[in-house]
DNA sequence: TTAGTTATTTTGATGAGTCAAAATAAATGT
DNA sequence: ACATTTATTTTGACTCATCAAAATAACTAA
């Protein structure tokens, strides 16, 4: 297993490469760890070594294929774990990306699946940027969900991210399926219900963790 | 701050003086961190130096006050992560202590917090152990919330676990007092409702999450 | 007591990750 | 083209946490 010193190295190569395929320098990685040039130098050979990496010398350096799939799958913990600490423990905004620091090395692969079906798979983080794909693609296309929608707007059901038989069930018999027409008529965070109304129907009671699962987008 | 090495250290320490004063062997203790013996007698030198422990050389070591004060800290830390795990994430009764391993290392005392408060500031783990209080002390006494209590069992409210001015006004117009009875009469996990009705008066709904904050033993 | 067993401590070495500072290579300006 | 600036690499040293194995202290049974 990658230490998180690794990690890390792998994740900033990723950031600092954004999109494009050029060869990251080692003063960019140096600034962007905080460590002196001549540690990044050291670190880069062991990852060559150890085929996360491809070193240029003088030049550069670029991940492999490999060092892409680890980089891209803390990035994914670091921006779900952000997710978390805002829409469940509703934490500052501006003070996660410290806390997702640390987080990004400590949870399993086990505990970002589950945490990215709690949120209902997001395709961004608060501050919108993207979360890679469990596959490592970036999907670019973003919704909202019963629980984060604008309150009285119509929408239409889009994705039901909870793939247990209990849940799906429920949903199945309110019809609350993709492709349905619905609108949050009220939403109380102290009791933690939201109201959600089909065109025609009755209310409907949801906990905001179930309205989370539910995925929509403004009617066209 | 500890390294999480120093926390492991205090935290199977602490584990191993299970409410006595007694000394903790260093042979313990290497067996308990999967270390060897001599490995121990070096870090415990330099947790004396800390002033975390006191060693009493070939007899053994005992936590100081602020060594035990960090120790419950990171118990705490990991068993409010287990119950985050079952609880929530609906994770494996046992496969949670594993990843607490981590995570307790990880976490700041700002999510600490808040974990505690999301679930309703439990006071033991799924395994039944008890949660050491923010303020180091092990209560023993243990109750069961409106989220997971049995249904249609007569309870008496005992604690209110949020103090936010919302949700205490919420509990005070629905007359949810402590000293109150009431029962469950249904909950749905699917929903994530929660019913639950007072002697005189008519049912009420609440999300799990707020019926987690919602303290009862049962009715004498 | 005295020999033998067991726990603990000491000693020397290792790997990971880092820094400071010297050496080297590459790019730049005139 | 040559001297200067800038980026990179190398070298030697350090800290943290660890192990293997030798040395030492303490306990135990005759």
């Amino acid at each position: 297993m990658a230490t998180s010193t690794v990690e890390n190295y792998l994740k900033h190569m990723l950031l600092l490469s954004e999109g494009g395929e050029e060869l990251v320098s080692m003063g960019a990685l140096a600034e962007a760890l905080a460590v002196v040039p001549g540690t990044v130098t050291t670190m880069v050979k062991a990852l060559a070594d150890s085929g996360h990496v491809e070193h240029r010398p003088r030049q550069g350096v670029r991940l492999t294929a490999e060092g892409r799939r680890v980089a891209l799958n803390v990035l994914r913990k670091h921006r779900l774990v952000e997710c978390f600490l805002v829409n469940v423990l509703k934490m500052d905004w501006a003070a996660v990306d410290t806390e997702a620091e640390q987080l990004e090395h400590a949870i399993s692969d086990e505990v970002l699946d589950r945490l990215d079906a709690l949120l209902g798979h997001p395709a961004t983080d608060p501050h919108g940027d993207p979360i890679p794909s469990r596959q490592g693609k970036l999907d670019s296309q973003v919704y909202a969900t019963l629980a984060t929608c604008v309150v009285e707007k119509p929408l239409r059901i889009v994705r039901i991210t909870d793939q247990s038989a209990e849940f799906l069930q429920f949903v199945e018999q309110n019809r609350l399926l993709p492709g349905e027409s619905v609108r949050v008529t009220e939403r109380n965070l102290a009791s933690g219900l939201v109201t959600a109304k089909k065109t025609a129907g009755r209310p409907l009671a949801l906990s905001l963790a179930a309205a989370g699962k539910i995925l929509v987008q403004p009617t066209r």
